[in-house]
DNA sequence: CATGAATGAGCTTTCATTCAT
DNA sequence: CATGAATGAAAGCTCATTCAT
């Protein structure tokens, strides 16, 4: 992949928006070229192909994620606060970058089956809450949890689901309000 | 799509691993017919398509799913302990369809635009889920949430990120353990 | 490649003046469908590709040269007598099946990279040749050459070269006149 | 096209092993470009075209051959012998340009359509050799034949097919044996 | 009822070629 | 003069789907 120009890379961005409503089966390279203005041909005289596209929306995404989580966690504080950092942090993401998020969240599969897309999530977003998790199990500001991979695990289902599907799809809600019952939900847990 | 004689039924069954693995779209009618033992016009016969048998895959792990909510929901017990059994019958579904469920997973996107499907999941799932949110905080055994409906998205993320992620893919744990956490983490929260 | 019915044998040996007169690259899928009135996915149904339907040509006609110089050998008389025969039927071939000889030339280096083929070409004619000729020079109806491989190729050299320049391309001459030039150059020299 | 420069004829020349290997259509400019050193639009500043290189390459061989052919006969002797030094001339252009010989074998079905070069071989080849024919029926150094063109075709025929296939692929033979043979089989005949 | 045979409809991908610099 | 960047124009091939038997 040549080195991608920024008004190339502007214009890909601007497809996914096709891959989040059609999934990347059914979107068909004509339509990236019709929708970003790039011929086809260019298209792949800069990417391997549709895949490749996708992938290099994942991750770009994925930097943006990668970024976000780090700043929320590099700020002080105990961990408990690092973890709301972390959530509204990727609230964040998935509200300024919902087509991506949408699309990330479409072919799901397909992302878990490119390598280099599944080691990005693990190193941007799975790791650093599972280490997150250990920390407040130390200074006392977390329950100690069993597994803590599993519950990073946990985390990243939910933000995501209620993410994608509260932000990106229908009416979306006021970004805030969602934070708040995320937050609610996985620090407070439901039992009275 | 005809009524479907049982050896039929259990052959298409076992396709769910070919979607499971390659998605819809990656899977060929050729792959299935190979797969299943049953000829490609005889699926045709049968059904309408290949998404429509992704469709019936769906369906059947959706009613198994639907049974086992229903089932949990109408034991007796405060809305806490019931959720609890409701969360329990999700992972234990999960458990025993783990290819449908992978597959599910996998094409999440092309799920949610099946209506049939998306109605089923609604009514399957969030639907119940929610009403039992609501019964909690009125019988007192469950914190009040502002919006049941975003926390019962949750849920569902939670439980079948964690449940594909621990019980399909690799060297799969106990489902008694992934249970504990998921309850643990769901109705506990994080916060000490 | 499945059973070729009777009926797509004959169309599809139609193609060989399209592979006589454009090459194999130069004619399209569609110019074969076109031609043979067989539709190109039914084309593909029968065979792997544009390269297996001329390996197809080429295959039967070595097929009849086979045949050809196989009658010609086992029928009596000395070695010389026998190869004046092989040298006759090959000229033969050449004139009853003039595109696909055609064909063949035109697209040499391609069929020499067809192992099936070059085997092919080995049994069915140099082998036999290379075997007479020193029958030859046993039964001393021909003199002893020093390779008899290299004098076996350098006359499929002359017949084929002759054969498709003489009858083949431009106004054909008469066959039996091109056999008598054949045999007079390859059995007597030119030295007087 | 331009007036080339010696720098890039000689690398322009290197591109024949890939036609010999692979034959015009298989051979991408991409590959020349690669293999030449000569970035592909610069190709296009010097060349029409890739058939236009081909052709280039077959006029430097066909050049070569009409230089050698002109020296052989032009030397003094016998029609015969003047022959003689023809055939010999011709195996050790094929051996000299085994690469160029052997694409120009490959490909003989294109370079017969190029009018350039099908002209350049009847005047380079075949016109010399079938005006010594006639020269020796009439100096009574070669037996006179009845159509010295169709003879000259199988000359021309046996001589490259020979020369290619025992110069130019495996492990070749020694230049004076192939010659020595194709001397003794045209001159002498086979008959005993 | 079941199915082997056949095909229409596209889509991805490749490349020769151009042209502004 | 030389060339990196960009693209128009095909074409090979695949597959879901149909239908006669």
């Amino acid at each position: 992949m040549k080195r991608l120009p920024d008004a190339m890379r502007e214009k890909v961005l601007t497809a996914a928006e096709l891959f989040a409503e059609f999934g990347l089966d059914a979107t068909k390279m004509e339509d990236i070229a019709a929708r970003t203005g790039v011929p086809k041909a260019t298209l792949y005289y800069y990417f391997e192909g549709k895949e490749d596209i996708l992938g290099f929306l994942f991750s770009e995404i994925l930097h943006e994620l990668g970024d976000a989580v780090t700043t929320a966690i590099s700020g002080g504080g105990t961990a408990a606060e690092r973890l709301r950092r972390v959530i509204t942090a990727h609230v964040g993401v998935v509200a300024r970058y919902p087509a991506a998020s949408r699309a990330l969240q479409f072919d799901l599969g397909r992302a878990a089956r490119i390598p280099h897309i599944a080691d990005r999530t693990e190193a941007a977003y799975q790791g650093p809450v599972r280490d997150l998790l250990e920390a407040g199990a130390e200074d006392g500001s977390l329950r100690p949890v069993a597994h803590p991979r599993t519950v990073a695990t946990a985390i990243l289902g939910a933000v995501s689901t209620v993410g994608v599907n509260n932000l990106t799809v229908g009416q979306p809600r006021r970004v805030d309000r969602v934070v708040e019952d995320l937050l609610d939900f996985i620090m407070g847990g439901l039992e009275s």
